[in-house]
DNA sequence: TTGGATTCTGGCCATGCGGTCAAAAATTAG
DNA sequence: CTAATTTTTGACCGCATGGCCAGAATCCAA
């Protein structure tokens, strides 16, 4: 798998192969897992599914545990890219939370699968120790970043007072929680209407008072 | 298990003791699975946990199927009581919506291991059809009843014009997204705050305006 | 071309699972 | 007390799983 002489090669530890097919079997995993659920989604099927050998994955990962910590990562990092990238655009905070909504239900919508995986998962982490470490590595730095989001915003005049870290949970809170339902039957939640009258909602309830 | 001869037996088709030892596996299956998690949570664990012989689980409930589905049950018909209790007492729809939210939170802090175990349970559903089915028989009833109180809110002129399906979707899911935070780690999370500020975020989304 | 390193295959194994069963124990009825 | 019935036990079964490995195939540099 890795060079023997060449242990510590500077950047290139992976070759290019390597990170393709990891690729590969990451994304063929949050498909059967959509799919299929996550009970279902043995290393044979994902295997049979993306239409290679069983022992691949095992070449490639140290074990499920690790596939399935880089299909998580994968799933994150994806959706705060793109989220990021909208945020960064909006000239203020009012807008710039605007923005964090909207993008979360824009990519939401067109990335199901993703979402269906990520509920999956959910359930997957045994101890309590476990849903801790989920919660500080995926999802604090969200949090963080909305937190950051209204803090500016309250620093500018354009927010009133309020607890940012309460209200970063709240704002990330609703947005999950309408996603849950709509992972649980997609025809009964309008993702748009939803999305709108959140955007409107945290609207009245973050501008200052008159 | 059951009687041979007096096979319809008016009302007591189930014996006393048949009713106690299902509460007790079923409130066994809750702890376990929120200590331990529901991949862990096999039956043989569930019995050692209880204290009894595996063989009583099978005998007592057709499957782990079964058993699941009796735990779904407890957990919502459970909240659900409380919550109706609570909301029956307010005398209009803003405070009767108000009742509905703070319900909500004082049960999920008095009953924390019920909420770890339904977000176990949440990621459990492999096919898109069992998920639809726990959103129509499980999800469903909850929004419709946050459905009503808004329109009646709607037809006694206390509540602006929105879309009640729309917005009972989003109070659900604000309040759902928040447990769900809290459940992977309760001290990222202040419950109380987070409850205060749904409170007066929807008063005012709801609220008719001037 | 050649030889070593990397990648892939398909079968194998130990483990733990849900479920079953005959027999033992406990409970109840007569 | 005794017999019938319900309930419990602990061992057992078939099955699917994650992980493992020897050898085949492929790739790549010399």
């Amino acid at each position: 798998m890795r060079s023997k002489i060449v242990q510590d090669g500077q950047k290139k530890k992976t070759s290019f192969i390597e990170e393709a097919r990891r690729r590969q079997i990451v994304e063929g995993a949050i498909s059967t897992i959509a799919s299929a659920g996550l009970s279902q989604a043995s290393l044979a099927r994902i295997a049979q599914d993306v239409g290679i050998s069983k022992g691949v994955i095992s070449y490639h990962f140290a074990g499920k545990d690790e596939l399935i910590q880089q299909v998580i990562n994968a799933l994150f990092t994806e959706t705060n890219r793109f989220i990021k990238s909208r945020v960064d655009q909006a000239p203020d905070a009012p807008r710039r939370l605007r923005a964090f909504i909207e993008a979360s239900f824009e990519f939401m919508a067109a990335n199901r699968a993703n979402f269906v995986t990520l509920v999956d998962i959910w359930g997957s982490f045994g101890s309590p120790e476990a849903k801790r470490r989920f919660n500080a590595d995926m999802y604090d730095p969200c949090r963080h970043h909305l937190e950051g989001i209204l803090r500016r915003g309250q620093e500018s005049g354009d927010f009133r007072d309020f607890s940012p870290a309460t209200l970063a949970a709240t704002v990330q809170g609703a947005i999950d929680g309408v996603m849950l339902q709509w992972v649980f039957d997609e025809e009964a939640i309008d993702l748009a209407d939803c999305a709108a009258e959140l955007v409107t909602m945290f609207d009245l309830a973050t501008r200052r008072r008159a």
